[in-house]
DNA sequence: ATGAAAGCGCTAACAA
DNA sequence: TTGTTAGCGCTTTCAT
């Protein structure tokens, strides 16, 4: 009957649907995407019935390819394993599931080219929007903006010319947290922090910003990747020093666990010898030994906030920057009571 | 010029290259697909070319719903916040990616109402395949044989008529993580494990197993959520009776985090008031504090060959279960010697 | 080796 | 209120 090969699952279609309720195809278009023509009450229940029994379901590729929207959402993460991006992850998927959309998560693995690969990938799959975490914007950023595809920045700590971007205000998170530190009497506050990059930029701003408005001296600062792994070798290159510090601000959650294992190793005891505070506040830093003091980044807010943007955009608008305040939640590890679950 | 509505975005169709080329849109085809037909290599190249200068790129809405294939596969899982099903969630993304397929990830988050809406969705977007990975296998699993789409239950311990199923030998590595610690002298192992499930019944036999067959008395169970919070509310349960173990046995990673903090609430020092074994070794328990002794589920592995049985299902061959054997990890909270960063 | 053309399932403009 | 129908961009058969 057809000159090509024939569909590969047998699907029940729009038009079996059309037969078996006695309607033209239209119709069951109306119905089922409930518009835009109206539809008479007894007709669409017909038509209703008649989806049922046949166990009918829209073909989204076809429509897809029809009205040029496939719902789908595209999210490039640098990389999931790390808590922080899965929590990103969920609430990205949760707010765009809520109004109809899939998400496309993909991870980056840091890699500036497999970056670029994954977005022409998400492009050619034709989502609607794609949502942009990394740390450091490279080559990726001019591809969004040539491709001609609707994205939103996230986890970006400054307005950028031409994008729309989320992000948290990380210096005045970064400056909140070492102030704390030095609250507690510390003089000599280390920061371990990722190599450089937009939100790393903002942290060591932060950090500058909190011990010299205290008059103290800059102190040491040590760069590494933003893994359990780079906070324990940042950790041991810290305490290796002839002077130690007595304090430590990390740059993300990763970097203090493996910082804490590596403190715990050479006989430091946090936070009698060593203060620690970090960046980011997912539940692994409540969770670990001691309890971690940590300015946490409000990722449901933020996914939400990059979902909507993609999703319902706000017509004649320019791209803006929205900035969310990170909060400092005290824990164990500055010295600070613990705090209790649940809080 | 046409009676619809224009595509939405000032796309580059194949007959642009085509007439661009001075070719046909099929040989455009060809080229593009390197194949089914041979093209002349001067002709390839000027479509080549063309595809360049014209920044083409294929739309893969039209092309799945030409040949019935969106390469996309649908992973549903039950939490993305736990490291589990984040690795699981890796190594997936990283498989499929390898053969040329998108994974759109979906949460279930435990809810299998949830859980069988996710998949009607998955199913209506039309995934070449779904992995369903989940703690209690219920009417999502019946939707999945309903529905007729190709799928592995990823993460359960049998094998399941009629399905692909992939595992770990849980009981074997429950039991092996309980004889552990009755090698290091403990006589009263309490098991700290899930509601009800697939996953669960295993572990627990296997405590059982290496329990009974070192004729020790049956110990303390209790169930809790596969949590952080769970493990916690567990320990504490545990640590409140008038004769308390001398050693634990978590189920899964985010119980022993949370039993840890627990313990440490309570003044009580691992391993040498409590020794810990769980189960999962991802790498948070690696730098928990202290270090857990893990019976590691082989999460690459695993997800290879979920991935490799929907994308290059073997002809013929009946579905069956692999089973996946976990191995145990020494390291702190046992009373064992620490084991290095990289080992 | 290449071209012409049918049609995948859907939406929506237009006609009735 | 409902029906008819043109195409979205692609693959592939069939003809050349």
């Amino acid at each position: 009957m057809s000159s090509t090969t024939p569909p590969p699952r047998g699907q029940v279609t729009r038009s079996d649907v059309a037969r078996y309720a006695g309607v033209s195809t239209a119709v069951v278009s109306y119905v089922v995407n409930a518009g835009p023509r109206p539809v008479a009450a007894a007709t669409a229940t017909r038509v209703r019935e008649a989806i049922r029994v046949l166990g009918y379901r829209p073909n989204a590729s076809a429509r897809a390819l029809r009205t040029g929207s496939t719902r789908m959402l595209g999210l490039v993460v640098p990389e999931i394993g790390n808590p922080l991006f899965a929590g990103l992850a969920v609430a990205v998927e949760q707010t765009a599931g809520r109004l109809g959309h899939a998400v496309l998560l993909v991870n980056s693995e840091s890699d500036p080219h497999i970056e670029r690969r994954l977005i022409q990938s998400l492009v050619s799959r034709q989502v609607d929007g794609i949502i942009l975490s990394t740390v450091q914007y490279g080559a990726a950023v001019v591809d969004l903006s040539t491709l001609g595809v609707p994205s939103v920045l996230l986890n970006t700590f400054e307005a950028r010319e031409g994008f729309e971007t989320v992000g948290v205000d990380a210096r005045a998170g970064a400056r909140a947290g070492v102030e704390h530190l030095i609250e507690h009497g510390h003089t000599r506050v280390a920061l371990i922090i990722g190599h450089s990059g937009d939100a790393v930029e903002a942290r060591e701003q932060g950090w500058l910003d909190a011990t010299r408005a205290a008059g103290l001296p800059d102190g040491p600062l040590v760069r590494a990747p933003f893994t359990r792994r780079g906070g324990y070798d940042a950790a041991m290159r810290l305490f290796d020093a002839p002077v130690p510090p007595s304090a430590l601000f990390a740059s993300s959650d990763m970097q203090a666990v493996g910082a804490l294992r590596a403190l715990d190793e050479l006989g430091l005891r946090v936070p009698d010898d060593v203060a620690v505070v970090c960046f980011d506040g997912t539940e692994e830093a409540d969770f670990a030994t001691p309890q971690l003091s940590a300015v946490r980044q409000p990722v449901e807010e933020m996914a939400d906030e990059a979902v909507l943007r993609l999703v319902s955009p706000r017509e004649g608008v320019a791209p803006h920057h929205v900035s969310f305040t990170p909060l400092l939640r005290t824990g164990r590890s500055c010295g600070c009571p613990v705090r209790p679950l649940d809080a």
